[in-house]
DNA sequence: TCACCCTACCGAATCGATTCGATCCTTGTC
DNA sequence: GACAAGGATCGAATCGATTCGGTAGGGTGA
């Protein structure tokens, strides 16, 4: 329709006051007498001119109101997963109080916008690709808040942290008073290039990824001898391709087998169930996360109830804060045992030795 | 540390150029000496620069690479949702191509950004509450191009839409086939102050949502004299209170309840189980949307399967075209059913009048 | 009546980058 | 050797709003 938008100088000249009078009513820094308010209100009805450009604020400004969440390689995965979009729901509630919105941005090789060319005040990171750390330090160098959770950005970018070690350590206790001996840990990804499969627990300090790598730790702490197998995401057909590998493998069959999300949990059950054999009597299965899950009703996962929400509340307080000048502390937060019926004493049945599969 | 971020002006004189040409260096619009460019990029890396700011950009261009997704009253309710989240998933794939990220937004009374006042070249709604109706119209005299999935705002608006109307009354028209004629719609919110609870079906043309007008009237043209139950939202926890409050009202027990949510449905199922029954023996319970909601297995549910990610995708690929001046036709997709097992013949014990409660 | 103060408003500079027409210099050709 | 062509670079205007120092004018108090 209009060739152009009406701009603020337009208003200001058909008002027959100054550009700076006229933003002044629309910002209300500043009095501004009820004739010229209302005149400039009225020339600005006339011209459809509707508040200032968002754009030429923020460039004045220096802020835009927008928060940006780098996610995982595809938002597809991430949208799939729920512990993320719990997280991501507790998040915007988090910058919600600051009024921003959320920018969902994907940290993908593919040239996606980079980081830095993203309009936002602050960045939440969730995980930390090493190929995000150049963006990162350009971030820093600009002054952007940055906050990462569950991964470690380097030095000066605050945390939000999981009990990840601990909580899977508590968990693995659970089982091994169970009289459990023999386990196996179906594992998140493991990254650098290390692909889905049987995982040498030697290596367990070189996994990049923190999740990974911290529950990991706290299994090997209980069980010494755990053998470990790595799925290719946090699905439940990975979960299942997991179970069948498992329990395929020849060898001695585990009587416990430790997820590292519900969501592999659910599918390692599936697994379980095709094979001919049942939960818990014949194999204990847990998950960690305390999300629901299709598949695994009517039995109730034991696993560990992760503060999802809690965590995206957090690291939202924590930007909006850095925002404000101030420093926010690292956040440490934990995990509740949550006691299920996919867990249970080791069946006498159990002849070492043994294999079992389809 | 720095005071002020480096700016082009700063790469420029310390590389001995014009600023025109140090920007060049970094768009790549214009040919540029080999000498040139090292020098500014020695320059830029030696000063710290790293790329224009966006913001800056942005005025400039007229565009920030970023479409705005509004989603109804809380993130927190459409992040449970898994519908919702589907679909985001596809408009991230849709909007994807063109480079742009996804700002999301919620629409809520209490002042959170307006939408005019959002940096996003584009917008997407979902659903279209009428207080966005203002919003709207200022978006669409800037020529901010915006598309509206699954609610109507307003004429020039293009619609991306579901066939709500006849999908429902598919599987109304099944559950009739096999012998069913008292039959309870639990529906999905109805809006207008009005809450949860029975609600008169002579009011549905009034209902101002219009997913769940377009369904209800699907159910109605197949079960004329059905009685209808709004539910608070899709949470399986309504649907357990709808269920609770439909099997124990007074007056005859329906022998199917149509749910206009998986979600929903799912905690219906909960509550017949709670009340003792069977289902689909003593009720049969249809869904809507065809999403795996946790708490059904080992049953199927029996719904309507929508391409939820479709539609996503689609409405991505609308504000795409818009954005080159192309203005998309409105959108219709259309719903599978899926039959399951959460509905069966009528049983013969089924008594008139007989009713049940805890 | 004069000095002073406060309110309301204006002008100009600024935020940082982009673009386009103009200019300059090099190279090629006759 | 001179002129034309073309590539590289520069200057200045522009995007739209905000802010701050300054000023005019009306009101108040002595």
């Amino acid at each position: 329709m209009n060739a152009r938008r009406a701009t603020i100088a337009d208003v200001a000249r058909q008002a027959g006051v100054a550009a700076s009078t006229a933003s002044v009513v629309f910002s209300g820094k500043t009095a501004v007498s009820d004739a010229t308010r209302s005149r400039v209100l009225a020339a600005a009805a006339e011209l459809g001119y509707s508040g200032p450009d968002p754009r030429a604020a923020s460039l004045r400004l220096g802020r835009s109101g927008v928060v940006g969440v780098v996610i995982g390689d595809r938002l597809r995965a991430a949208f799939r997963d729920p512990v993320t979009t719990i997280m991501l729901d507790g998040l915007a509630e988090g910058v919600a109080e600051r009024g921003s919105g959320l920018l969902l941005l994907r940290d993908d090789e593919s040239g996606g916008a980079a980081l830095p060319a993203a309009p936002a005040d602050a960045f939440v990171l969730i995980g930390c690709s090493t190929r995000l750390r150049a963006d990162l330090e350009v971030l820093q160098r600009r002054g952007v808040p940055v906050v990462v959770m569950e991964g470690d950005a380097g030095e000066g970018i605050p945390r939000i942290r999981l009990d990840n070690r601990d909580a899977q350590a508590v968990i693995a206790r659970h089982v091994r008073e169970l009289g459990h001996r023999h386990v196996v840990v179906v594992a998140l990804p493991v990254g650098g290039g290390r692909g889905t499969g049987w995982f040498d627990p030697e290596s367990v300090s070189q996994i990049a990824v923190d999740v990974t790598r911290e529950r990991l730790e706290g299994a090997l702490d209980v069980f010494q001898d755990a053998r470990v197998y790595a799925a290719g995401a946090s699905l439940i057909d990975e979960g299942y391709s997991a179970g069948r590998a498992i329990l395929t493998a020849p060898g001695e069959r585990p009587t416990a087998i430790l997820a590292q999300s519900d969501v592999l949990a659910a599918g390692i059950i599936r697994a379980v169930h095709d094979a001919g054999l049942r939960v818990p009597e014949d194999v204990s299965v847990t998950g960690f996360d305390g999300v629901s899950v299709d598949g695994v009703a009517p039995l109730t996962l034991t696993t560990m109830v992760q503060p999802a929400a809690e965590k995206g509340r957090a690291a939202g307080i924590a930007v909006s804060a850095m925002l404000e000048g101030v420093v926010p502390p690292d956040i440490l937060l934990t995990s509740v045992f949550r006691p299920g019926n996919t867990t249970g004493p080791v069946s006498a049945s159990v002849v070492p030795g043994a294999s079992s599969g389809p």
